[in-house]
RNA sequence: GCCCCCUUGGCGGAACUGGUAGACGCAAGGGACUUAAAAUCCCUCGGCCUUCGGCCGUGCCGGUUCGAGUCCGGCAGGGGGCACCA
């Protein structure tokens, strides 16, 4: 046998790219009849380059995509760019380049790197979000909602830099100063579009319940999101001496009445209109709201943030009491925007309000006993009692559970009337808040409306979109560029035909990937959607993208799909079936002497393990190895596809990102980690190249001894790496062909020097299937091997081929055998022995003999197929 | 502060519903081939001991079980989410 030559990548990669391409071999056809299956991974924004991190979830779907394809289905893989956003903005004020040049510029170097992979995506259907194309049919989208009074508008808080003139978010905000300018950030409020996603709250939640393709995690953080909560909304009487003038009332929510004989104060939100009117003639409150509302958004701040109160003088009657009164406070930890903006505190009941009543020495009246305390000396010393108990100091609730005595107040207060209306009332809230959608930034799809002084908010007329973005602008002056373009902005009114102003906000950038999944089933269309082929196609079978999308997105795209729904662009609810959070591409990072950051092919690494040094390739200066970061271009630990694909090749990059680490965690890229996953594909190829000339395909049936048992790992495997291509551990697929090639290698090289026919086509028959298995993975390199195996068609294009039930099963099978529980030796026994035999063999083993010493055994478990376990 | 998850060799990890702990890979050590190197192939690789055998071992302590990495209770450490949500 002659030493067949190294598999070249560098050759063979591009050639199979351009017959797949040739081919037309990834375009999809909606009018397919076969059965659907729809992968998608999570389309990337356009920052700049893409690094081998991104492409981790890219090749996981690209495996469920070319498994189900050869599994028969008519599988819908598509590519595309969240394209609109600030970054571009950005760039446009540092380099003074077009946020659309610079977009498209770089989905076109983006879509060359991502080609370099060998993905098998209908490139066809790609679409950027900034296309006027697509951000056309969002404005219809957003046409069709506003008439169907899915959108709404509001006024809300944001923050403002003063100096840029506009809108921050919330991680441009730094220290309470704006990100680019310094300035302070001021709060200001404005009138905002929203999206009404709280109308299907109660929807959004109940249905988590039916997406058990989802990952757990996932679907607890959209139910804590949506935050659903029953309690009571309670009305308190002022009292009036007491009361700010025409203020009569406090009206709190809470979800634990039962607790009301353990209040002892009322706190209230700074912005809350009571604290309001009461700071008006008390300077030191003003000042103490005023602290409150300095606190802002920050989550470290109020993290640290000590529980502060401030007594406003004002004072509550207890329902149930008329002489017991109690103070208001305004506190800085309630919040105005959740239920009424105010609670009653019960010390003894939360801890937070325990703590509070600590700091002011207010009552701690315990109004629960837990199940094991004694009534008689039971007090609350540093922690509140959360949990279940009997109800104690509460009047005709003692004696009752918490949750009878939920019902029981509620009850009585529904009842009772405060000025002519029911003091209580039972009500569900969710912290779901609706959707603000206005941005007041150019790059970004326009909200289709004109504002006209005679007819108000008028939207633009289907048959009048799109609105475009106008390319003649300027960064130069701070603020929306759309706001300072007078051509733009003048126009006449849609309904009038008097001069109106167009809306300058343009939506969200969530808005754009909220629909993409059901553009893409018909890209071409001119309403949003085709609603057949939306329908036929849509769920997605298999969503994959990174866990910190798991909430914002995800469940934006669930109210889409439901708003579409409603609309009559598509009849389905629920857009993923299957979704998959993804672990990232980690690697080490590198900093020099003088604390930047270096690029892996900087540094020169010596020694292993703990005595690890690195160095400056270029100045031989030592280098500072990191911790393991999310390649990012910031800290310059990314390795580009060209890299890999100008030396070992996509398929080693792609085989090496999926073995080892399990997928949904995070995977380091190590040079030896990846030399390693070449070693293997170099090594198949030798194994394939080396044996085709000498085997030959035939039938196997007769194979026996070495041959057949090496037929037996064939099959086995194939079904091992089909099951777990369906429940995406392609970690253990890996592993799995690993132990093939190890199992079949030395049978192989002796079916290709002997004579035996049988053993030729078991040994043509064991590479091929090894080549199918590998061929999701590693596509490039199994075209080559299928083609070398004299096979004719494309592997990308053959059937997934079908195992052997009869290979699956073996006849005789070794069984463990315990005593007391610790393995002392096994025994081969027939796959359907009796128990007896089994248990007889299993006795006269030496060590069994020698550990039960004449006696005999006290028991004998016999697990059948998996286990023998002898009580001595 | 609240909620969730995780913890297995030097490393990444495997172990189906409680049934052989450490598959597979990486790193390391030894050997073969070679003038040499690369490549390749073979062997060793959790710890300890009296080494053809045995004891211990899945973060720690306890429990359930014939049997626990897996189930239960407590503790420690690490990670993640959050809108202080009443």
């Amino acid at each position: 046998m002659t030493t067949p030559e190294r598999y070249n990548p560098r050759a063979s990669e591009p050639k199979w790219q351009k017959a797949w391409d040739e081919a037309r071999l990834f375009e999809t056809d909606n009018a397919d009849p076969r059965p659907k299956y729809y992968v998608l991974e999570m389309f990337p924004y356009p920052s700049g380059r893409i690094h081998i991190g991104h492409t981790r979830n890219y090749t996981m779907g690209d495996v469920v995509a070319r498994h189900k394809r050869a599994m028969g289905y008519n599988v819908l893989h598509p590519m595309g760019w969240d394209a609109f956003g600030m970054p571009a903005e950005n760039a446009a004020m540092q380099n003074k380049v077009h946020p659309r040049d610079w977009t498209y510029q770089n989905i076109g170097t983006m879509r060359a790197q991502l080609k370099l992979m060998g993905l098998s995506i209908d490139w066809s259907r790609e679409f950027a979000t900034c296309d006027v194309d697509y951000y056309h049919r969002q404005q219809m989208l957003f046409v069709d909602f506003l008439e169907a009074g899915l959108v709404g508008r509001r006024v809300s808080k944001v923050n403002w830099d003063p100096v840029d003139q506009t809108v921050l978010a919330n991680e441009q905000v730094i220290d309470g100063k704006g990100w680019r300018s310094g300035a302070e950030v001021e709060q200001r409020e404005l009138a905002q579009w929203v999206f009404k996603i709280t109308d299907f709250s109660q929807d959004l939640l109940g249905s988590i319940d039916d997406l058990d393709g989802w990952p757990d995690k996932v679907r607890l953080m959209q139910r804590n999101w949506i935050g659903r909560s029953e309690g009571l909304s309670i009305r308190w009487a002022l009292t009036p001496e007491t009361a700010p003038e025409g203020e009569t009332e406090l009206e709190v929510y809470t979800t634990r009445p039962d607790t009301l004989f353990g209040s002892s104060f009322m706190a209230i939100a700074a912005d809350h209109p009571l604290a309001r009117k009461a700071a008006e003639t008390n300077a030191a409150l003003a000042a103490f709201c005023e602290e409150c509302r300095r606190m802002g958004t920050s989550v470290t701040a109020l993290e640290t943030a000590e529980k502060k109160g401030f007594d406003t003088g004002i004072k509550v009657r207890h329902p149930f009491d008329a002489d017991w009164e109690l103070p208001v406070y305004v506190a800085n930890f309630v919040l105005m925007d959740y239920g009424t903006g105010a609670i009653f505190g019960c010390p003894s009941g939360d801890q937070r309000d325990l703590d509070f009543a600590r700091k002011y020495d207010l009552p701690v009246v315990p109004v629960v006993l837990p199940p094991d305390a004694d009534a008689e000396d039971f007090a609350i010393g540093e922690e509140a009692w959360t949990g279940d108990g009997t109800m104690i100091n509460s009047s005709f609730l003692d004696g009752m559970t918490p949750a009878d005595a939920f019902a029981a107040i509620a009850d009585r207060l529904e009842a009772m009337e405060l000025d002519g209306r029911p003091q209580g009332d039972r009500q569900v809230q969710f912290k779901l808040r609706d959707w603000g959608i206005s941005r007041q930034r150019y790059w970004g799809c326009p909200i289709p409306v004109v504002h006209c002084d005679d007819c108000g908010l008028v939207p633009v007329p289907k048959a009048q979109l799109p609105v475009t973005l106008p390319d003649d602008i300027t960064f130069e002056r701070p603020g929306n560029p759309l706001d300072h373009h007078p051509a733009w902005k003048h126009v006449d009114c849609p309904s009038c035909g008097k001069p109106a102003r167009r809306e300058t906000d343009t939506m969200d950038t969530f808005v754009d990937s909220s629909w993409y999944f059901a553009r893409f089933t018909a890209p071409n269309e001119d309403a949003p959607t085709d609603p057949d082929a939306a329908n036929a196609w849509l769920p997605v079978d298999q969503y994959i993208g990174g866990i910190e999308h798991a909430i914002l997105h995800l469940l934006y795209s669930r109210f889409f799909a439901r708003a579409m729904s409603r609309t009559g662009h598509m009849a389905v609810d629920e857009p993923f079936k299957g979704l998959f959070t993804q672990g990232m591409v980690v690697h080490e990072t590198y900093r020099s002497e003088d604390g930047g950051w270096l690029d892996p092919g900087q540094v020169r690494i010596e020694g292993h393990d703990s005595n690890r040094k690195a160095f400056d390739a270029d100045t031989g200066k030592p280098v500072t190895i990191g911790p393991l970061e999310k390649m990012s271009k910031s800290k310059k630990n990314t390795i580009g596809p060209e890299d890999i694909t100008q030396s070992f090749g996509a398929d080693t990059a792609r085989w090496f990102m999926l073995s080892d680490s399990p997928p949904e965690r995070d995977v380091e890229w190590t040079d030896s980690g990846a030399e390693g996953a070449h070693r293997f594909i170099q090594r198949v190829w030798r194994l394939v190249a080396g044996a085709a000339p000498t085997i030959a395909a035939g039938d196997p049936s007769a194979a026996n001894g070495d041959f057949a048992a090496m037929r037996k790992a064939a099959h086995k495997a194939l079904k091992g790496v089909g099951e777990d291509f369906e429940r995406l551990a392609f970690n253990k697929a890996i592993a799995r062909i690993h132990e093939l090639v190890n199992a079949i290698a030395p049978v192989i090289e002796r079916a290709g020097s002997g004579n035996d026919r049988a053993g030729k086509a078991a040994a043509h028959e064991a590479l091929s299937i090894l080549i199918q298995i590998m061929a999701p993975i590693a596509p490039h390199l199994a075209e080559e091997c299928w083609a070398i195996l004299g096979h004719a068609d494309m592997v990308a294009k053959e059937p997934w081929p079908a195992f052997d039930p009869a290979l699956i099963a073996d006849d005789t099978i070794v069984l463990p055998v315990q005593i007391n529980g610790k393995k002392r030796g096994e025994i081969a026994v027939a796959r359907d022995a009796e128990r007896d035999s089994v248990e007889a063999s299993a006795l006269e083993l030496d060590a069994v003999q020698r550990h039960l010493n004449g006696a005999a055994p006290k028991k004998v478990i016999v697990v059948p197929g998996r286990i023998v376990n002898i009580v001595a």
